[in-house]
DNA sequence: GTGGGTGTTGCGCCATGTGCAACGGTCATT
DNA sequence: AATGACCGTTGCACATGGCGCAACACCCAC
C-alpha cells in the first residue's frame, strides 16, 4: 500500500468533519507541515479540496460530480429506475433503492412520494442499518459467518421503542426476512413511518439491491400499507428479470 | 505536486466513465500495472473504489458518503434549504440552488416540483453554464478578466435556437444580468422549461449562491413564470440576510 | 495438455516524497 | 511604529518509499 496515496485520502474523511487549516490537517495527519501542504494541493489540482478565502481546506465540488457520475453507471439503479417511477405512481408513496457495499447500506435512488408530507433523506445518505427494510433484505442475504461478523459489529441505536435492540434480534429478524423474501419496518426508525420492501436478485439469485415504500402514519396505516406488498414484491421481480436478462450483455 | 498521489487520483476520474480491469487502469495512467495496483489497493482501502465480482474496479460507496457530508456542512445551503421549502410551498414549481466553485457550477440543493411534469436534474450534476438562469448569476458577478477568461473557454453547445451562440453572446447577457441583478433561462437549454433566478449575496455583497425556479410551458407560459420575479427575489434577499447575520460567527 | 490472458509477488534501483530551517506575510499587542 | 507571535510558503539534502521489471500463479479456451 501507497504511504503518500494514504496520507493524501486519510485528508478527506477529516475534511468532511469541517473545514480546516494547514496546521490543523498537519497535526491529524502526525505529518510535518509542507509535507500536508504539498498533498493539499495536489487533492486541490484534482478539485477534491477547495480553498475557502479564510484559506482554510474544505471538501471540494469534484467529489459530487464524480459520486454523481458514480451512482449514474451502477446498472441495477438504471435499470430499476423506470420501475420505480412506475411503483411510485401506482401507490403515490416514496420509494427507495439500497445496495450494500462493503459494510455499509446506502441509497442509491429514490423517487419522492406524492404527498405533501415527506421523509426526510438523501441519496448517498447511510441507512439506518439495524431497522430499515432494505438494509434487512440486504443483509439476510450474506452468509451466516458474515451476518454474524457484521451483527457483532453494529451498534443499536434505539431510535424508537421499536427499533431492534441487539445482535441476538437483529440475527432472529434476519432469519425471518431470508425465509419469507421480503420485509418491513414498521416504526423501528421513526415512530410514525412504516416500510415494506422486497429484494432484487441477479441471474445467480443473490441479492443485488432491495428496494421498498415507506409512509408516515398521517397518510396510511401500517396495515393499509402492508397491503402493497405484493405490489411491491412483483416489482421487485419485475427488476430482477430485467435485470438477470441484461446482466450478461455488458458494454465493452 | 506530489507524483503518486496525482496519478492515484487520476484513477477516479477514469473509473467515472465506467468500471475498467487492472490492465486498462494501468495503460490509460501510463504506469507498469504493479504499479496501478498499488494505487487502487490503497484507494479501495479508503473505499473509494470498489472492486466488483468480476474484479473490474468502480467508483466505490465512500465517495457518497463524502459527498454527502461535504455537501451538508456548506453553511448557504443550510440556511437557504427553510427559504427554499417555503418558495416551492408558495410557487409549486422546481427550486433550485446553485453555486461556483473552480471553472464549475453546480447544484447543491433542489426542492422538487409538485406538479406531475418534472424536469430532469439532480443535486451534484453540472450545470449548462453557459444557458442556465444560475450560472449566469454566478459568474456575472466575477471579475471582468475572470469572465472574459472563463467564457472564452467554454463551449457554446446549441441545446435549442435560443442556446447562447457564442463568448460575445454571453459576455453581453452576462453584463445584463450584472446590472439588473436576476437572470433568466427561457427555453435556453430545453425546449419547453424556462427559470427565474436570483443571487444570494455575502455580507461583502459579492455573490455566494444562486437560486432559481423552472417550470415547463406546459404547466405555465414563461409570461406568468416571470411573475413569480419579486418572489424568487425576495427570498433570495432573505437567504442573503441570514447568511451575512450569521457568516461572522463560525462554530469552532 | 497447452497457450494466452488475467492478477499478484519480491526485489534492486533511484526518483520522489520527506522533514528541516529559513523566509515572508498578516495580525494583534505594546 | 515597532515588536513578536503565528501562519503559509520555499529550497534543499537525505534516504525512504514508490517504481518497473521479471517471474509466478491462476483461470479459461481451445
Amino acid at each position: 500500500m501507497s504511504q503518500t496515496v494514504d496520507r493524501a485520502l486519510s485528508i478527506l474523511p477529516l475534511l468532511a468533519q469541517g473545514p480546516a487549516d494547514l496546521g490543523q490537517v498537519a497535526e491529524r495527519l502526525g505529518v510535518h507541515k509542507s509535507t500536508a501542504l504539498r498533498l493539499l494541493r495536489t487533492l486541490h489540482e484534482h478539485g477534491l479540496v477547495y480553498r475557502q478565502q479564510d484559506q482554510r481546506y474544505r471538501l471540494g465540488a469534484r467529489l459530487f460530480s464524480l459520486a454523481q457520475e458514480a451512482v449514474e453507471n451502477l446498472d441495477v439503479r438504471e435499470i430499476a429506475h423506470p420501475h420505480l417511477v412506475e411503483l411510485n405512481e401506482r401507490c403515490g408513496h416514496t420509494v427507495h433503492l439500497a445496495v450494500y457495499e462493503e459494510h455499509e447500506v446506502l441509497y442509491i435512488d429514490k423517487v419522492e412520494s406524492r404527498y405533501p408530507v415527506r421523509m426526510y433523506s438523501r441519496i448517498g445518505k447511510p441507512v439506518a442499518i439495524t431497522v430499515a427494510a432494505v438494509a434487512k433484505l440486504l443483509l439476510a442475504d450474506l452468509t451466516e459467518p458474515e451476518r454474524r461478523a457484521i451483527a457483532e459489529r453494529l451498534d443499536y441505536p434505539m431510535y424508537t421503542s421499536r427499533s431492534t435492540p441487539n445482535a441476538g434480534a437483529f440475527l432472529r429478524e434476519l432469519a425471518v426476512v431470508r425465509e419469507q423474501g421480503w420485509a418491513t419496518d414498521l416504526g423501528g426508525h421513526e415512530e410514525s413511518i412504516n416500510c415494506v420492501g422486497a429484494p432484487v436478485r441477479g441471474a445467480d439469485g443473490r441479492v443485488v439491491a432491495a428496494m421498498s415504500v415507506s409512509a408516515p402514519n398521517v397518510v396510511v396505516t401500517a396495515e393499509e400499507l402492508l397491503t402493497l406488498l405484493p405490489l411491491v414484491r412483483r416489482t421487485a421481480d419485475a427488476v430482477s428479470r430485467d435485470y438477470s436478462g441484461t446482466t450478461h450483455t455488458k458494454k465493452a
